[in-house]
RNA sequence: GGCGCUAUCGUCUAGGGGUUAGGACGUGAGAUUCUCAAUCUUAAAACACGGGUUCGAUUCCCGUUAGCGCUACCA
């Protein structure tokens, strides 16, 4: 491999949202490219053109954009040299399927003209005849060829007839061969493969539209394309593509078929599973170096077979594609979630709030009119409770201890019950009652502290008895965070104005009643 | 049916002709803190099966089984 040569590409089809699957292409790809300073390029194959949208184009870069994963040549992509490709009229590009018919039919032309392709008139029963046979006999259900030495005059008959053709490869006898990265030496039989059809015949008046197999061969050929990197569907596709790049006499490049990524019942992995989708992940509030870390680990081993925390410049040293496994790997929600909470713990502080605001809701004021103080408390709220969660979309529950007291539900839950019955704690609450309300400032943990020394050597109740109380009384649970930070997360919290009762609120409104 | 790919703890993996088969997640136990979190310690947990080759195979070869993919004028 020299550097600076090697090409590779992240070539998805904007039918849906960019799910984990294709994303962890995209990163084996962008992290193959970077290690070796080679090129990503990114392509749309929209050649679909029902099932092809370009809000899903739009939303996939975004989705890719918010992984780090930058491309350098392909559709939208900002900077220099593309600025002036536009959407690929450039030396490679363009970089959309769609935009790329008349390239395809030029091939189509060459092949014909050079009797490596060939006009075939069959239809779709007689093709379809010919599979039952072959399947009845236990042989493979190929195409018979049947077409490829028709006589040039009968040819000309067909055509003149206006019968509908496709237009077919045709294979040679060798096997088809190619490398794979992940697997080693592949090899096709040429009786497995068969003349495939390269361009559809036309319907409808349209001209034929080439087929998949066909247009990636081209593309990959014309975008020089060293390392194709893919899901390993792609395998038994391969032969075919080898032999569309013999026919054109380009050079094959070098395979890296991906495992697919299955589900917890080993079935691939779908909807069915809960989220896939890169969107519906950055929505839960998992960040974007977590779910690239685990989409790097998933299928792929490091070196020295214990580090499992990676940032992404530290993939990109340590990354080797021949180290992919080849077997299938199943999707583990938990290990990604504690990866989550590593990159959770170890995300500056005002990146995590910033992130985090969005997930209050109605909590919080909207984020346009908040003032430098309360981001500034905001951070320190995040920062003590976002370690207790396995992703964003938890936290505001994990927040109520300072959000959402409720003296009534906090009576009655089920194990607050239990310890407000005691003796100890009726005494606990009505001390802490009177040195509250004697207090007219804001409470700050230093007196909060002396208060409970008080209480502890008059009455003698220490330890659980009097703490478990005394934290009901103020945040509706008996466990929770520390009064040392808890304390001054309230007291400033109601100070900004904020929708949080005070300490004297708290107190009052829980033992009053 | 045909062709192909795959097979180490529950999961992700390291390893490799002779090892106490290593790590991580998760799980159990313990420690610690005023915390349903975090942290630390610790335990249980694997080479799919059958044949070869070999002094010796989990490792190499061949089968079996199972899973998955392709088998389209889908992508």
């Amino acid at each position: 491999m020299e550097n600076g040569k090697i090409r590779v590409r992240f070539a998805p089809s904007p039918t849906g949202l960019l799910h984990v699957g294709n994303a962890r292409t995209a990163l084996y790809n962008w992290l193959f490219a970077r290690r070796h300073g080679g090129t990503l390029i990114l392509r749309i194959e929209d050649t679909d053109e029902e099932r092809s949208e370009e809000r899903y184009a739009s939303q996939l870069m975004r989705d890719l954009r918010w992984l780090g994963l930058n491309w350098d040549e392909g559709p939208g992509e900002p900077g220099a040299a593309n600025e002036e490709n536009g959407a690929g009229r450039g030396e490679h590009g363009p970089y959309r399927q769609s935009e790329r018919l008349e390239i395809y039919e030029k091939c189509t032309q060459q092949l014909l003209t050079e009797g490596k392709a060939y006009r075939c008139f069959c239809s779709a029963a007689e093709l379809e005849a010919e599979r039952k046979l072959y399947a009845s006999r236990n042989m493979p259900q190929v195409y018979s060829g049947r077409c490829r030495d028709l006589s040039g005059r009968l040819m000309q008959k067909n055509i003149d007839a206006g019968l509908p053709f496709a237009v077919r490869l045709k294979i040679g006898e060798e096997p088809l061969k190619f490398h794979d990265l992940v697997r080693g030496d592949v090899e096709f039989p040429a009786e497995a493969v068969s003349d495939p059809i390269l361009v559809r015949s036309r319907r409808h008046g349209k001209p034929g539209v080439p087929v998949y197999n066909y247009v990636v061969t081209v593309d990959d050929a014309l975008m020089e394309i060293t390392h194709v990197i893919r899901g390993d569907d792609h395998i038994s596709n391969t032969p075919k593509q080898v032999a569309i790049y013999r026919a054109f006499g380009w050079k094959v490049p070098e395979f890296a078929h991906l495992s697919t990524i299955l589900g917890s019942d080993r079935e691939r992995l779908s909807k069915r599973h809960g989220a896939t989708s890169i969107a519906s992940f950055r929505e839960m509030g998992y960040l974007p170096e977590a779910l690239v870390n685990y989409l790097a680990l998933l299928g792929w081993g490091a070196e020295d077979g214990k580090s499992e925390t990676f940032t992404l410049p530290e993939l990109v040293q340590a990354f080797e594609l021949e180290r992919v496994t080849a077997s299938p790997a199943v999707f583990d929600f938990d290990k990604l979630n504690w990866l989550n909470r590593h990159s959770l713990k170890s995300c500056p502080p005002a990146r995590l709030a910033s992130i985090a605001w969005g997930y209050f809701g109605g909590l919080l004021p909207d984020k346009s009119t908040v003032t430098n103080a309360m981001l500034i408390w905001f951070v320190r709220v995040v920062h003590l409770f976002a370690p207790a969660v396995d992703h964003l979309d938890q936290l505001a529950a994990k927040c109520l201890f300072i959000f959402g007291f409720d003296p009534d539900h906090a009576r009655h839950k089920d194990d607050n019950a239990l310890i407000l019955a005691e003796d100890s704690a009726r005494i606990v609450l009505a001390e802490l009652a009177t040195h509250t309300r004697a207090h007219l400032d804001a409470v700050t943990p230093e007196i909060f502290k002396m208060w409970l020394d008080d209480i502890k050597s008059a009455t003698g109740i220490h330890g659980k008895d009097l703490f478990h109380p005394v934290r009901i009384a103020l945040t509706g649970s008996h466990a929770g965070p520390e009064f040392d930070k808890l304390i001054p997360l309230i007291e400033e919290g109601a100070a900004l104005g904020l929708k949080i009762p005070s300490v004297r609120d708290r107190v009052d409104r829980f033992v009053g009643v």
